[in-house]
DNA sequence: TATCCGTGGGG
DNA sequence: TCCCCAAGGAT
């Protein structure tokens, strides 16, 4: 695999860009009237209310936001595009449009709502944190980052993203967006993760008095759309004179990475018992850890793949005509493959659901918590 | 500090 | 196909 970091043919001792001379640069989108913060701010802001993105839970200019959207839609946002978002905050938005609506629903409404976006552990913490805000603070969020964090499923970016956009706080998110346009902006040669600090920092200094929650979604938006992980159109923008990466000649190189272990593979025998109704054998899945909370098909252990694969047998949910499914389901999760073979079990319609579990018809599945890899179960199954 | 925790899209 | 990665948090 390629190594990005391929040995460089000069050295790279801090040619951190002498960021502008005297004279603004006249050709540049925006103007650079000295160097500094302060100047990269004022260009930041300026080139987001000329590009701002619309999004369903961003305020108008000269608006403030609503706390619950900020808060939602952050959440929800937490290593998440915005595209696979923007429905499911509708959603939620309209099914509980405010905080006290969504800390009177019950968890599994929250966590089948939820299914399909993925670290379920944020639905979970999203509706513990809306019965805290309501319990403990009458329904309104706190307005600083400390009282924030205290708040389950809001770490130190949620905390600053939400007092900054919601309530103006001069506060200093540092996302993935910002972790590149930091590192780049100053050329930061140290790998990741060890650089946080220093970017949490540099990101700090950064930050302006007046308007620090636009400048915070400038900066993210920025990321998102020109200071792109590959190819960035350094050519529009409105930091351009100021970048000690583009000055190297080679931003795309920043942020520098620490290299990433191997993933492995596991394995296990998914149990997919269909009544004559089209039931399907469905149970739930432990409140922690991988998956947790969510609906699932009975099925093996996942274990490590290549050591051998104990018999399946003893693990089926009922005595029944198993029979195996030609294929295999493959999903892959943040840190290992999973490949489920599928057995399949037609029973009457009169069959019983063993302790614990239930059957459930696919009318209803809408109602379940369903992960997508079960989702591909129940596909491979046909039992959709 | 390092792991664990999903999913879908892009190159 | 494979790898990267996207508005991170909890432990």
């Amino acid at each position: 695999m390629a190594d990005p970091s391929a040995p460089l043919a000069r050295p790279r001792r801090r040619i951190r860009a002498p960021a502008v001379p005297h004279e603004a640069a006249a050709e540049t989108p925006v103007r650079h009237e000295a160097a500094g913060a302060g100047a990269r701010a004022t260009a930041l802001l300026a080139w987001y209310d000329a590009h701002r993105r619309r999004l369903p839970w961003r305020a108008g200019a000269g608006e403030r936001a609503d706390p619950y959207h900020v808060f939602l839609s952050e959440i929800m946002l937490q290593q998440t595009t915005v595209k696979a978002v923007i429905p499911y905050f509708g959603a939620f938005l309209a099914r509980w449009p405010t905080v006290r609506h969504l800390a009177a629903a019950a968890q599994e409404e929250v966590l089948s709502q939820w299914a399909g976006l993925g670290y379920y552990a944020r639905a979970r913490n999203l509706h513990a944190c809306a019965k805290a805000v309501s319990e403990r603070h009458g329904g309104a969020f706190p307005d600083d980052e400390e009282a924030l964090l205290e708040l389950p499923g809001i770490g130190p970016y949620t905390a600053a993203a939400i007092a900054a956009i919601a309530f103006g706080r001069k506060a200093s998110p540092v996302d993935g967006n910002i972790e590149r346009v930091v590192s780049r902006l100053f050329a930061v040669d140290t790998p990741l993760p060890g650089a946080k600090p220093r970017i949490k920092a540099l990101a700090a200094s950064l930050v302006p008095d007046r308007r620090p929650g636009d400048f915070a979604q400038a900066m993210m938006d920025l990321g998102a759309t020109i200071c792109t992980p590959r190819a960035p159109a350094c050519g529009i923008c409105p930091l351009m004179a100021d970048c000690a990466a583009r000055a190297q000649g080679d931003p795309a190189r920043f942020p520098v990475k620490a290299a990433k272990g191997d993933k492995p593979t596991r394995a296990g025998t998914a149990f997919l018992a269909v009544r004559a109704d089209g039931a399907v054998l469905l149970r739930s899945r432990p409140e922690k850890g991988l998956l947790g909370g969510m609906t699932e098909v009975p099925s093996t252990p996942w274990e490590k793949a290549g050591a051998g694969h104990a018999d399946a047998r003893p693990h089926a949910p009922l005595a029944a005509p198993w029979r195996p499914l030609p294929g295999a389901v493959r999903h892959v999760f943040t840190h290992f493959a999973l490949d489920l073979v599928v057995w399949r079990a037609d029973l009457p319609a009169t069959a019983a659901a063993p302790a614990g579990m239930r059957f459930v018809v696919p009318r209803d599945f809408g109602r379940e918590a369903l992960p997508s890899v079960m989702r591909k179960v129940l596909a491979h199954g046909r039992a959709t």
